[in-house]
DNA sequence: TGTACATCAGTGAACGCGCGTTCACTGATGTAC
DNA sequence: TGTACATCAGTGAACGCGCGTTCACTGATGTAC
């Protein structure tokens, strides 16, 4: 039976919505038509009254979960530090459905086809402009900073999740905040050089930790 | 028909082999049983006198994988550097089959089965103490610094293979060996607070850039 | 060493299943009068 | 405002397909004599 243009329109919303928190949770191969439609309370083959293909779905969901990504990022409305926060918390690493995209399906992305992949690519260059854009812009290096900094944050929660031990996560997120939140924490090869016992900023950071 | 043992044990290994591969590539849905087998010359009934399912063979991999994985860095032919400069190249984002398991396969595990993840889990916890072994024991923080030298190394792989550009992969693949190669570089927040542009180790590195 | 036979690794047809996609059909919507 | 009808969003059966797994069968292997 026909609904009204407006329930209409609400369905395609409700569909990318399903669509994308149910991609993040089990991954693209892991979420059928039926799956999304049912979500929203239809049955598949609604779904192709508003998208063409599964692919054309995957490939607008990615672009809009970054975009909207990319636009909270530009606004800035929380600090810094409570973003590290929230991003490296147990519940951003639970919670799937309602986290980070990039974190969630770059996995998959790898192997998707090429509209998906340029899509993701795209819009996940963008997303690094804008963080990039956070760091003080006259300062040199402010770029690697923002990827080295994003690369933290991605890799830290995409190990934490894959790990089944809560101490091990833990360990995993703390390490990843702190090297985030204290500037000069060295990471390098200080092995090697024997540099590490002796770098200022070390020892602020050992002290720090002892508070 | 019958085959001797010997070479029905080296068929074992080959499919395994195979496997590993495989499921680096593409995942461990984007690859069936049939695929395996032909793989290593066999049809798909041969693999169930070898493993009694896929999930077991998934587990087994993984574990092999990963322990291999282990012993290397156990080992420790290679030097630090080298390790970092292999770790973060071109041909390691573009080689998935032969690369590092845990980058190539976190994203899946997450979704799959217990057992599965019980075995990465394990696996990779111990090859989180093997590399914060390679920090100087005595020093505190060592396995901190092992953790975040790791997320690293394991997002910004995972994040250059996301991508499509090749100018974008680059930047993320050299910032994060410049985070590791030299030590105390600010990644923290130094926007908020204005210390970098005072910090010592953060002047030092822009001196070494520019040589 | 040669022969007879039980074993069992590998084959390929067959199974049930869920998938993405199509399509004839339904009936409320929205429009023309 | 009320009526008649074309539209089209959503339904659910059906399609071909590939998957993981099973199983009767084959024939070289390996062993007992």
């Amino acid at each position: 039976m026909k609904i009204s243009k407006a329930a209409s329109a609400r369905h395609r919303v409700a569909l990318l919505d399903a669509a994308s928190g149910l991609f993040r949770e089990r991954g693209f191969q892991g979420v059928s038509i039926a799956d999304i439609a049912a979500a929203v309370g239809l049955t598949h083959g609604a779904f192709y009254t508003h998208f063409t293909s599964k692919e054309a779905l995957c490939a607008e969901v990615m672009e809009q979960a970054i975009g909207k990504l990319e636009t909270r990022v530009r606004a800035g409305t929380s600090g810094r530090r409570k973003r590290v926060e929230a991003y490296l918390s147990v519940r951003h690493v639970e919670n799937r459905a309602a986290g980070c995209p990039v974190a969630a399906l770059s996995g998959d992305i790898a192997r998707e086809q090429d509209d998906i992949r340029t899509a993701f690519s795209g819009a996940s260059d963008r997303l690094f402009e804008a963080m990039a854009m956070e760091e003080p812009a006259e300062t040199p290096g402010a770029r690697d900073r923002a990827i080295v900094s994003l690369v933290i944050r991605f890799g830290a929660l995409v190990l934490a999740r894959a790990t089944t031990d809560p101490k091990l996560r833990d360990e995993i997120l703390n390490a990843a905040k702190r090297a985030l939140m204290e500037p000069g924490i060295p990471i390098g090869d200080t092995a090697g050089k024997g540099v590490f016992s002796t770098t200022r900023t070390a020892a602020r950071k050992q002290s720090r930790h002892r508070k």
